[in-house]
DNA sequence: CGACTGTCAAGAGCAGTGCTCTCAATTGTT
DNA sequence: AACAATTGAGAGCACTGCTCTTGACAGTCG
């Protein structure tokens, strides 16, 4: 009960863990589908319940309170839009920098687009009293900005990048936190680009979150398509990787 | 009851309008509070009537329900950021085209990390169920970009833009939205100019949206401003403004 | 084979929510 | 002073998260 790999390593062994492995299973796919339809503020575990045909108390022999059902559905949503990006980069091919950068960030506004709930879940404003494990969350939650760093790192390796376009001086408080993440990550990219891949990063997602959240009046722009295709190529110049 | 001049007439005269348009506001007041305080999935119009020290059901009277609330408290946040950003805004010189972007992106990020549920309120991820009236938001929620589209305008006016260090196509259907914009508007700037103000727009948004939304991991960076700094600098050499 | 243990669903119940309705009281106007 | 508009109180409905007790079932052990 305290052990979880003993817990692992029982999970599908009796048909008991089994069953229960499946129900909750069961649960986290009902609490998406509310979740995908309604947002989390409207996610409700009686709700659930009665989709699982089952009454109220009952789910919480398996989720011990909404808190909990919302960070299972944290880390479904996380490792799905990582398993969306990471393919979408692999399908490209390894030196293509550029086609990999742009591919990620299609992959992300597809993903986004298609699933604005849980999009919103993830990057929109914090459930209030919710408070995200670290422990369980940054695993996945990291995926994409690991992924787009990858790509930066090595095409600086490779010696893909042609100079930036702009940057700007880095003052020596950013500079040390740089040289920390540099680190950590092993990576070989100077300051000027790591804080440029940093905007890129956040400008990618507040491309995507204006879209997603409707923040273009409703009728401004025809063919967001477009718009976002032009951002992913001032962005991708902004690191060097647009040829 | 049914014309809203005739009710703009007579509000502050007689003294029972008065009162009723003294309660209104204090009930956006304690909507407000509560909502700085919890988020808006948490606002509570009991818990306001609570406050106002009457019964539940009296706060009925003055507002139609929960969504008539949210979007008062939506036009009172608009207002206040964008009284916030003009106030800066004109505070520089009127010449000084790129200290007067960078006034208005820092005022965005401090009025934001000052009130981050308002700003998620704003521009985080659409309450559930609710839909606000564009009449009535579309006013004051448009202020910033329009407060930001006059800058770049401006200058571009002014030929006070160096060339824009990086540009990219711009696809047809993108060109005829930008040309709407700019005869609604009655703009000069050219397509790849405005282009890139859009983006610079989601960009700073997503930017602060990163920060306040704790999107950073809890200590990647030591010196947030200083990342702020570099990333507003980056975004102004992407216009021309940046010197 | 019988008893025992662990797991589970059901139901009642508490405190909170948005919202509607009725009724009585207060208030401003005529 | 009499009337009408406005207001607050209270009850009530349907919903939420969550806790606790009770009874039923399974597998296991003596």
């Amino acid at each position: 009960m305290s052990d979880p790999a003993a817990d692992a390593e029982t999970t599908l062994r009796t048909p008991r863990a089994r069953a229960r492995a499946q129900t909750i299973a069961d649960i986290v796919r009902l609490g998406r589908d509310h979740l995908a339809t309604q947002g989390a503020a409207a996610l409700s575990l009686r709700a659930v319940a009665r989709d699982l045909g089952v009454v109220s108390s009952a789910v919480y022999r398996y989720v011990a309170n909404r808190d909990e059902l919302l960070t299972l559905l944290l880390v479904d949503a996380y490792s799905e839009l990582g398993d969306a990006v990471e393919t979408a980069v692999n399908a490209m091919p390894e030196r293509d920098f550029d086609g990999r950068f742009k591919a990620l960030g299609r992959a992300v506004r597809t993903w986004a687009l298609r699933e604005p709930a849980r999009y919103g879940l993830l990057f929109g404003s914090p459930v209030p009293g919710y408070k995200a494990p670290a422990g369980r969350t940054t695993p996945p939650g990291t995926r994409v900005i690991y992924s787009l760093i990858g790509i930066l790192d090595g095409a600086y390796r490779a010696g893909a990048l042609t100079a930036a376009s702009r940057t700007a001086v880095v003052p020596s408080a950013l500079s040390s936190d740089l040289e920390s993440i540099r680190g950590e990550l092993g990576l070989a990219v100077p300051d000027e680009l790591l804080a440029n891949g940093a905007l890129v990063w956040t400008s990618l997602f507040g491309a995507v979150s204006f879209e997603v959240f409707g923040q273009y009046g409703a009728d401004t722009f025809s063919a967001p398509e477009e718009l976002f295709e032009h951002h992913l190529a001032v962005l991708a110049g902004m690191t060097g990787l647009g040829a």
